[in-house]
DNA sequence: GGAATAGTGTCTCTAAGACAATATGTA
DNA sequence: TACATATTGTCTTAGAGACACTATTCC
């Protein structure tokens, strides 16, 4: 709370304590040829990505191996430099596409981290994205990658680099929470599926069984899935209805 | 969604795609005389505070007069550079106490713009927080104000510079959104005061009126107003009781 | 007693949650 | 027919919303 020069930094983005004045009205030339000198460090902006898919009825998440100092050998979030021309959300799918090669995901801007001290090597200031893929587009890519990618059980991770343990705490209670009022689940499955597998989302990401009778007479009144007419057999029982999700209906739950 | 180097950054946070190895194991020394050459450009990072108070039964928010291109003489939401060695939210403290003098106030971090035209200056990342003042503390304050600072209702802006007219609709909505399941709005009221108040804060968010008796029995029948005891006269009318905010409740509604 | 706002109770409807039996496919 | 999962309905309870009259203070 302490009063700072914000205008030390060389400039100011909005309305008062302009800073520096190469800009007329000469509030600040001095404090211009000041502070421009670099004299004063600018923090890096990256931007990490959390991607979350189902893998083998889990909810799991991809991290990359650091190869060097500092937290070598550790595991991380991908994430990488904000290029100069690029939108924060275009550094995302950057990041995305490197990862994955999956196209068209949900993709949510969730928190900015910038303590001071999260990295020892400089400041830096992470946007951090997270990203929903659903596990059928996935399989293929998943054999190809190198070795120093991997998906991880969220509820069975290893020792995270930097600051990436809270980061992933954080992407999980924004998960949980827009579960109850978003269709967010959704997206963690592919185009068809049946109720059984749409509960298994929930359950999986709430972390707690559900009642079957209730949970399919709730997603139903909402009128926002479309029976398929197809079925899908599994094992050696009935089979069960296909759904879609139907974009038309709001999406609300 | 196309490749391109995040390596080229010079700095690479997370895991992987680790920018060549000056890393090794010098700490940031190496790294930072190879690539600080700006070569490539960092985007500055600002904070900017959303200021939203309840004045003249109004919801307003303060704005400051720019005094220099860009946007010369037109409004916009107080922010400044984040200082090197300060957290973000303490940069947003930092600008809270400059343009208010109040401490202790609801503090939020609510999204990031980082659209790079956003500046015409120069790429811009600013991380928007959200801060909400009772009108009893700032009362003081007021009137010692410079003239290029100011209050304006949210209902009826002026122009404002850059992108802020898109980042008050943000903020006006989250704060919507929080006011029906938090208690948001109670950072909006001074220590002690009556339901008929509460209500109005809860009206002028939603921009709606409320029954006054559906609202006083929900919110009573939370727990979260302790009765006070003393009663505000005003008028030639029955006196209102004052309550206050039990802070041992849970905060949710 | 008049003016003005504070304060209060009932009914209906919807949604959430607890709970168990029948239906349909395969082998 | 045995097995395994899919599918379905009822009851209770809690909360939301519609709705109108009485209470208290000052003058």
């Amino acid at each position: 709370m302490e009063e700072q020069s914000t205008a030390s930094n060389g400039l100011q983005e909005s309305g008062r304590d302009e800073p520096q004045g190469r800009e007329v009205v000469a509030t600040s030339e001095a404090e211009a040829h000041k502070y421009d000198a670099s004299k004063y460090e600018r923090p890096s902006v990256t931007v990490d990505v959390v991607m979350m898919s189902l893998r083998q009825k889990d909810l799991q998440v991809l991290l990359v191996k650091r190869r060097s100092w500092p937290y070598e050998g550790m595991w991380a979030i991908p994430g990488g430099f904000v290029n100069i021309d690029e939108s924060l959300e275009d550094a995302a799918k950057r990041e995305l596409q490197e990862e994955t090669q999956v196209e068209n995901v949900y993709l949510e801007q969730l928190y900015t981290f910038g303590e001071p001290g999260r990295d020892p090597r400089t400041r830096v200031i992470t946007v951090v994205y997270f990203a929903l893929l659903d596990s059928e587009r996935l399989q293929v890519k998943a054999a190809s990658d190198a070795v120093d990618v991997d998906w991880f059980p969220v509820y069975d991770l290893p020792p995270l680099a930097f600051d990436h343990q809270q980061i992933l705490e954080y992407t999980l209670n924004r998960l949980r929470g827009k579960l109850e009022y978003t269709t967010i689940a959704f997206n963690l499955l592919s185009e068809q599926f049946t109720l059984r597998e749409l509960q298994r989302v929930y359950e999986i990401i709430l972390h707690k069984k559900l009642d079957k009778r209730n949970f399919r007479k709730k997603i139903l009144s909402t009128g926002i899935l479309e029976d398929t007419g197809a079925k899908k057999m599994e094992g050696t029982h009935r089979p069960a209805r296909l759904y879609r999700f139907n974009p038309a209906a709001e999406h609300e739950l």
